[in-house]
DNA sequence: TATAATTGTTAGGCTAATCTAACAAATTTA
DNA sequence: TAAATTTGTTAGATTAGCCTAACAATTATA
């Protein structure tokens, strides 16, 4: 059986890697600074996770994990996505609130529990974020993907990527507050010239038809609706 | 804050102490036995504990909790005994199986997770097995003792001391299969001569209102359905 | 009340997870 | 491509919680 720490380590790899838009592998710096620890640290535990199979990682190369160390990670993940829905949904708390909690709620060992928790919430396949839960068998429905301009009007959505990786364009991007997970919510549609009126961080902008295309989204309502 | 450790320790002494029907401080042994840990290891802690003016301890002599120490202990038996509640009524856990789970659970650090689950539960006075739940305030409602002459026909109680203390009596109380924490039931009252026939452990016998009058019990049934 | 048994303490070690400080490799930049 | 910067590694120390083995105090028993 994994420690508290050891999952932590694994948790963070799977977002760092499987879960990111950006890279596949990640770095000991990088997984450090995720955890609030040392480099020195990270590089102690990334050896002892190697041994026990669980990461691939070799000296001063990146890391990944491996079928097994993703099918830990995977658990866990589903515990904190189940246990936020259950705070959200059952003890009213807020959609920013349940994050911290379920950090320390993910690490309680009962396959009964998790498994009853689910069926108790009746099976719901994202939590509050929008993000999917992976299902009893470690299997995570990765959120649809489309570009901005494809995005409902009213509804919100996450930037997950962009599709043109010009300096240009991500500079471009970047001006308008935009980032990787950023919420992005579009207010309108002009009929005239076809401009988005998004709305970011509380600030409005109209982007071009140009533009929005080359913005890669997820949605959280489609997500949050699909099976429910 | 307190290490999950510190606590489990704290939590252990409240058992032995507070809420034994025998005695009122506990030895090194005892506690180490209690948690399953060498002698050694339980005195190290003791000593730390003591540091932190949360227990009463001199060397060599019997510990007990300080008013601080009481506290979080029953904080700690708050959560355990509302988790065990959820996991039997919200997750259709049996009687036998939600004490090792809130073992876990119980070391959860959040204020409102515990108050939102009390509300969750509608402040639920006692858990699945009859023993009484401290409330926020971090009052614990004794649970109301009787004898065993007193308790009610059908009733199932629990056995929390004696009245006579003679070797003798205690003996032909053992030799009934009777002890501390001992579940009983009571089946029936003899009109002819008013002996209780009662069931411990699948086991039935008949007992004399003597020897009934000077057994202490708990009611399970009335503490369970007090304020339901 | 002397001896035996029980109970409690200490010293010294071990492991997991962290740190700092020094260093080495890899990558970027001029 | 040489120098500067970034990234990653190592050695050695620290802390919490546990252990064993030796010992000391207390309590029970003959
Ligand atoms: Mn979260
Ligand atoms: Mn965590
Ligand atoms: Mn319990
Ligand atoms: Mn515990």
């Amino acid at each position: 059986m994994l420690s508290f720490t050891e999952e932590n380590y694994l948790k963070t790899l799977f977002q760092l890697t499987v879960e990111s838009n950006e890279k596949v592998e990640a770095g000991t710096n990088e997984i450090a600074a995720h955890l609030g620890v040392k480099p020195a640290s990270a590089n102690d535990m990334l050896k002892k996770l190697k041994d026990k199979k669980l990461i691939h990682y070799e000296k001063y190369g990146k890391s990944t994990l491996t079928k097994e160390g993703r099918k830990y990670a995977l658990e866990i993940v589903r515990k904190h996505r189940l246990w936020e829905t259950f705070l959200y949904e059952k003890l009213e708390f807020s959609w920013d609130e349940v994050h911290e909690v379920a950090e320390q709620l993910e690490h309680i060992q009962s396959k009964k529990l998790i498994d009853k928790l689910d069926k108790f919430l009746n099976y719901p396949e994202v939590d509050p974020h929008g993000d999917a839960i992976p299902n009893a068998k470690g299997e995570l429905e990765i959120s649809q993907r489309k570009s901005l301009l494809e995005e409902e009007i009213g509804h919100a959505c996450k930037m997950v990527g962009v599709k043109d990786n010009s300096a240009a364009f991500l500079q471009y991007v970047n001006s308008l507050g935009l980032s990787i997970n950023q919420t992005i919510r579009i207010k309108a549609r002009e009929e005239f010239d076809d401009l988005l009126e998004i709305e970011v961080n509380g600030k409005k902008n109209r982007v071009s038809p140009k533009f929005a295309e080359n913005i890669i989204i997820t949605c959280l309502e489609c997500n949050r609706l699909r099976k429910k």
